[in-house]
DNA sequence: ATAAGGGTTCTAGTTACTGGAAGGTCAAGG
DNA sequence: CCTTGACCTTCCAGTAACTAGAACCCTTAT
């Protein structure tokens, strides 16, 4: 199986693959005597692993530390658990500075007519009018 | 008022000034004889929109447009308020996201042990198993 | 005179890719 | 047999918004 059908077998683009192997998040891969990427059924494993695990947020270096646990059958359930625990606190930080954003945000709209006139309480705040 | 005193002033890094007057955020400052960049109170007010513009998420670019709509006087607000929609819309977007990721996440987590077995129901959810 | 603590420019690194150029390979059709 | 199109290859550059650091200049106080 060559790149493309990897790609479309697991939605990771082509460009994605070569580039998780120029940073060793995967190992080479086998090559055919032209020289094309060949892929078996535990790289495409690999990079399904690789697209849920992204696709929940986590860095591509979390990636790496979830890929070596996974393969390491004496892993500590712990450390999985660990690195998922700080994920979640991150993503809980990040949500609660994007709710403290949006409520701002949307107070300020509100009070913009947002009409051909030119006043703006949008941007009296932005240039830090105590209102 | 020189970078030091400005960027201590507005919270702005001297690095990131010099890096938005690279960018034509803002205008080249004025400079001392000796080369030194000098800040008028107006470029402290400038330095203050754009930290509060940035803290509300507004990337580099919608911040030089808001910073345009500023300095015009016969702006229409409603382009303010479409830039402020536009950008809540993707705050909506983006907690939603999170929020499902969250969810995910958390369960996965409650369900493993989290302790020095190798038996880990997340590491089976990313390599896809149904569980 | 010198030392500390400013300031200057320039290059390179960060994250996770994506786009594009130049060129080799493969299978099908004329 | 040759060509065409869809693959594949490598390598370089660009993205966002800075940050780190090197090498060097300026100012002020001791």
């Amino acid at each position: 199986m060559n790149i493309g059908e990897a790609s479309a077998e697991t939605g990771v683009t082509a460009k994605s693959i070569r580039y998780y192997e120029s940073i060793d998040l995967i190992p080479p891969a086998e090559r055919s005597e032209s020289g094309y990427r060949q892929y078996s059924a535990r790289d495409i494993q690999t990079l399904h692993f690789i697209k849920r695990s992204r696709g929940l947020g986590f860095s591509v270096a979390e990636v790496a530390e979830l890929l070596s646990l996974y393969r390491d059958r004496k892993r500590a359930s712990g450390e999985v658990k660990g690195i998922v625990e700080t994920h979640l606190d991150e993503i809980d930080q990040k949500i609660t500075e994007l709710e403290s954003i949006r409520t701002t945000l949307r107070n300020l709209a509100d009070r913009c007519h947002g009409d051909d006139r030119p006043d703006c309480p949008i941007l009296d705040d932005l240039a830090g009018a105590l209102d």
